[in-house]
RNA sequence: GCCCCUGUAGCUCAGUGGAUAGAGCGUUGGCCUCCGGAGCCAAAGACGGCAGUUCGAAUCUGCCCAGGGGUACCA
């Protein structure tokens, strides 16, 4: 907002220690921490440091960053701009002219609207990998924890200057996929439920059945036994039959598939995720088989198929390593068949080359780390130069306060069970809370709100963070949540409304509705302190995106909202003693509204104007 | 064994080299003649341990302790 006076500064504080022998050191604005006056503050202690290192002195180093601090001030006097100056503990404090900041940080947001804090196009094309649920499997609240971390990113990613590409990659082919497409076949050909969930859930059900079929039991007869291992047999002919195009199972598996990609649209629908391009693991399974062949010509791979075994790469010998660090990786099995590693081989060289993307990201359980290593060191080794411009980014996995999750065992909690839920205990504190909403507006309201909810309880907690899913802490629509937020939303707006007489702001401009004001009145620090939010969230965009942490626009978009509810209590804005106040402070309100709403789009929660 | 992650208040989490370590839940006590109480105000309560680097460490380094994850034909 002041970049401009402060750089400036920074110029004369460079001068002025040149003079004085000492290196300047780099410049780190940082605010005040102080509440209601607002200012950047720059510490003397490096300077300090270097001049008695340099200088041999004896001084103290506070002492003497506070004497630097205390003759810049002398120096400087009283900048345009600026209400005072201030040496104190070291550091040189500017405090802004109030009026001056309010009115250009208000205004700035005001003129720019939704793309308030959007920041440069960035000329570089990134990929975002997410929602890679398995088909036949039905999602659960570990995918949808992927899903929305992965779906935020790619918003900030975007919005902070970035062309981005959202990549979508269900895994519809692999031994669980082939699992369900036998037991479906043995025991339950022909048969189909209604309903796009409950055909996709149904098919989890059949995953769960059969792997009790499938696995060894303790104390088994030796019939058991042999059912067993007959079943084993038919599910691993059902896998090479499927591999060598058996028009049959292909069918089957086609329109199996089909039934859960049905139901995945569906849920990233209700989620408003927009995937740019699908990318299906079956796809990449023939040209994965091709660069086995490369890997194995080049002499990366060695393959052991003539004495029974898969083929690998010993990926520390081809290194040189001494420790074992990226292991030996199976790259295909000895019945010839690819698996999870050989398709990310070909996936990758897919991305850069026919999406022509600068960076990819993929967007994944931390579990999975070992394996993207193995992936991308793999491509190094084969000559792709673009391996070090994959990111696999991890994030912890979601798991039951009764343990981990398991879909073989049918321990899963899904994300329809949960949305459902949601929305019905949202519709049951509107009738509690706001009567008056009519009947008919209520579903979406609840839909809003209840994904709010959810979305937050995901997106507070940091990437390398696990999560205990529990369904009342997910569900609060108190304190630190996504109600809190939207509440802030929906009484900014109430305001507004209120102050020009309107059923709805929208199809409005409120920019030509508001009047002109100035803010050259006595700020309460209420004020000053969402001044001070507003201005800092450009900044905030630029570092969730760069540090890939939906986390940090989250904490900001609560401290925005509990901000706001401080100032609503406190100051007032309808009823304010003068009509200058009350001008200006509709357009504080406005503003807000605007860039809380600007977050909350980030976040991927609605931003209703009643709830 | 090797690699990775985590340890901050009773519980769940922020805070990744700067000023007095912040929230939410829970507990206790206040606040609707006033723009929506899904709210506000206040009280009590914390950096796993030991060294090191630095003017300055929750933050960086090393070791230790405690949890979790990964580790050749699952994904």
């Amino acid at each position: 907002m002041f970049e401009k006076e402060l750089k400036q500064i920074e110029s004369q504080i460079a001068a002025f220690l040149a003079a004085q022998g000492i290196e300047a050191p780099e410049f780190k604005w940082q605010p005040v921490p102080f509440h209601g006056e607002w200012g950047m503050g720059i510490s003397l202690f490096a300077a300090a440091a270097a001049e008695v290192r340099r200088k041999g002195l004896s001084t103290p180093i506070p002492q003497r960053a506070q004497e630097l601090a205390l003759a810049l001030k002398d120096l400087l006097g009283h900048p345009a701009g600026f209400q005072r100056v201030e040496a104190l503990n070291g550091y040189l404090n500017l405090y802004f002219s109030t009026a001056e900041y309010a009115r250009r940080v208000i205004e700035s947001v005001l003129e720019q609207g939704e793309h308030f804090g959007r920041g440069a196009p960035k000329g570089e094309r990134v990929m975002v990998e997410y929602a890679q649920p398995n088909t036949h499997h039905s999602f659960h609240i570990g995918h949808y924890r992927n899903a929305i971390l992965g779906e935020v990113l790619a918003r900030l990613l975007e919005f902070a200057g970035f062309e981005t590409l959202r990549a979508s990659y269900p895994g519809d082919i692999g031994l669980g996929v082939i699992t369900v497409l036998w037991i479906y076949d043995k025991f339950y050909r022909g048969q189909e439920p209604e309903g796009i969930h409950e055909r996709g859930q149904w098919l989890l059900k059949l995953y769960v059945e059969a792997t009790a079929l499938l696995e060894p039991k303790e104390n088994e007869t030796p019939e058991e036994r042999a059912r067993r291992e007959a079943y084993e047999a038919e599910r691993r002919e059902m896998y090479r039959r499927w591999d060598a195009g058996d028009p049959y199972v292909r069918e089957l598996w086609l329109k199996t598939r089909q039934w859960s990609l049905e139901e995945l649209r569906d849920i990233l629908r209700i989620l408003d995720i927009h995937i740019d391009v699908w990318f299906y693991e079956s796809e990449v399974d023939e040209p994965a088989k091709q660069i086995v062949q490369e890997l194995i010509a080049l002499g990366i791979a060695e393959d052991e198929r003539p004495q029974g075994g898969p083929v690998i790469v010993r990926i520390d010998e081809k290194l040189g390593l001494k420790k074992e660090k990226y292991r030996t990786a199976v790259i295909l099995r000895s019945d010839g068949t690819t698996l999870y590693l050989t398709k990310d081989l070909a996936l990758a060289k897919e991305k850069f080359e026919k999406y022509g993307v600068d960076r990819s990201i993929y967007v994944v359980d931390v579990r999975q780390s070992l394996h993207f290593q193995q992936v991308f060191k793999i491509l190094e080794l084969w000559g792709f130069k673009q391996a070090e411009k994959c990111y696999h980014l991890g994030y912890g996995f979601v798991s039951l306060p009764e343990g981990a999750m398991s879909a073989r065992r049918g321990r899963v909690v899904l994300f329809k069970d949960v949305y459902d839920e949601a929305v019905s205990r949202v519709l049951d504190t509107i009738a509690e809370k706001n009567p008056q909403l009519p009947i008919e507006r209520r579903q979406e309201v609840a839909e809003a709100i209840g994904l709010g909810a959810l979305a937050y309880a995901m997106l507070s907690v940091d990437n390398n963070k696990d999560i205990v899913f529990n369904m009342e802490e997910a569900l609060s629509f108190e304190g630190h949540t996504g109600p809190y937020l939207q509440n802030a939303h929906v009484r900014a707006t109430s305001i507004l409304r209120k102050a020009f007489n309107l059923e709805t702001l929208q199809g409005h401009s409120l920019v030509s509705l508001l009047p002109a004001a100035t803010f050259d009145y006595s700020l309460t620090a209420h004020e000053i302190e969402l001044v001070n939010l507003l201005s800092r969230f450009p900044n905030v965009v630029q570092q969730a995106a760069q540090e890939y942490r939906p986390l940090v626009m989250a904490n900001y978009a609560w401290e925005l909202a509990n901000a706001f509810h401080s100032f609503y209590h406190a100051v007032p804005v309808l009823q304010a003693e003068e009509e200058s106040l009350r001008r200006a402070r509709l357009r504080l309100v406005a503003a807000t509204r605007q860039v809380l709403a600007n977050a909350l789009r980030l976040l991927d929660i609605r931003a209703p104007e009643v709830m």
